[in-house]
DNA sequence: GGCCAGGTGTAAA
DNA sequence: TTTACACATGGC
C-alpha cells in the first residue's frame, strides 16, 4: 500500500532500475557541470544534452568563467544539438554571469543559494530550480517532472500544483541522507517511466497494481 | 509527417 | 488565474 512519496520511493527502489546508472543518477552530480544540464535538458532529450557538453568541453568552455566570458555564437554552436539553443545559450550564460557577480564562485553558490534567487533568473523555472538544488548543492529537494505527475496519476493521484505533488513526495522521508535519497527517488522515477512507457504504464506495469 | 524528449516565458481569454 | 503557443533539434 504506498500512502506517501516514501512508501512510493522503497516500492521503486525494489525494481534496482539504477543497477547501471552512476550514483545519484545525474552525471557528475555536486558539479558545476549540473547548471547547464539543467538549463540544456529542458524538454530535450539527454542524449542531446551530452552532445552539447562534449561540444563545450572541446572548446574549452565548461567553466564558470569561460561561459560567462564567450562569443554567445560560439556558445550557440556549441549547444545546438540541444533545441531551444538561442534561449538557452542566453540563460546559461546570464546564469553564470550572475553567479559570479551575486556568489563570486561556484562553492560559494552551493552553499548560499536559495530557490528563490534561482526562480528569479530567466530560463529557470521550478523544475530547473530544484535540480539544481538537488543534483547541483546536495539539497534535500524533491525534483518533480512530468514523468513523476504521469506515474503519480497513473496511481491515483492528482495534484493541483507543483508544489503540492512535490510535498507529497517528500512525505514520510527522515533528515538522514535526504538530498541523497531524494536524488535517487528522482532519478529511479524517471528510469521507470522510461521502461514503462504510455500504455504499459496502466497495464503492465509493476506498480500500478500496488494500490 | 506527427509526436515526443529529464520546461519556461509570454500573450490572450 | 488558466490556457495556448513559441521556442528548435533529432529519433522513431
Amino acid at each position: 500500500m504506498i500512502d506517501t512519496g516514501h512508501d512510493l520511493y522503497l516500492a521503486v527502489q525494489k525494481l534496482d532500475l539504477l543497477e547501471k546508472s552512476p550514483q545519484f543518477w545525474w552525471p557528475n552530480a555536486y558539479t558545476f557541470e549540473v547548471l547547464v544540464g539543467a538549463i540544456l535538458t529542458q524538454n530535450t532529450q539527454w542524449k542531446r544534452v551530452e552532445e552539447s557538453l562534449i561540444n563545450l568541453r572541446n572548446n574549452n568552455i565548461l567553466s564558470l568563467e569561460s561561459l560567462a566570458a564567450t562569443e554567445i555564437e560560439l556558445l550557440i554552436e556549441c549547444i545546438r544539438p540541444s533545441g531551444f539553443f538561442k534561449a538557452k545559450s542566453k540563460n546559461i550564460q546570464t546564469l553564470c554571469q550572475n553567479i559570479i557577480s551575486d556568489f563570486s564562485d561556484f562553492y560559494n553558490f552551493q552553499q548560499e543559494v536559495s530557490r528563490e534567487w534561482l526562480l528569479s533568473q530567466r530560463g529557470i523555472g521550478p523544475e530547473s530550480a530544484d535540480a539544481i538544488l538537488c543534483y547541483g548543492c546536495e539539497r534535500g529537494v524533491m525534483v518533480v517532472d512530468k514523468y513523476t505527475q504521469q506515474l503519480t496519476s497513473a496511481l491515483g493521484w492528482e495534484f493541483e500544483t507543483y508544489d503540492d505533488l512535490q510535498a507529497w513526495c517528500m512525505e514520510g522521508f527522515v533528515d538522514d541522507h535526504l538530498a541523497r535519497e531524494l536524488a535517487l527517488f528522482h532519478g529511479m522515477i524517471v528510469e521507470y517511466m522510461k521502461r514503462y512507457k504510455k500504455g504499459a504504464l496502466v497495464e503492465t506495469s509493476p506498480l500500478t497494481s500496488v494500490r
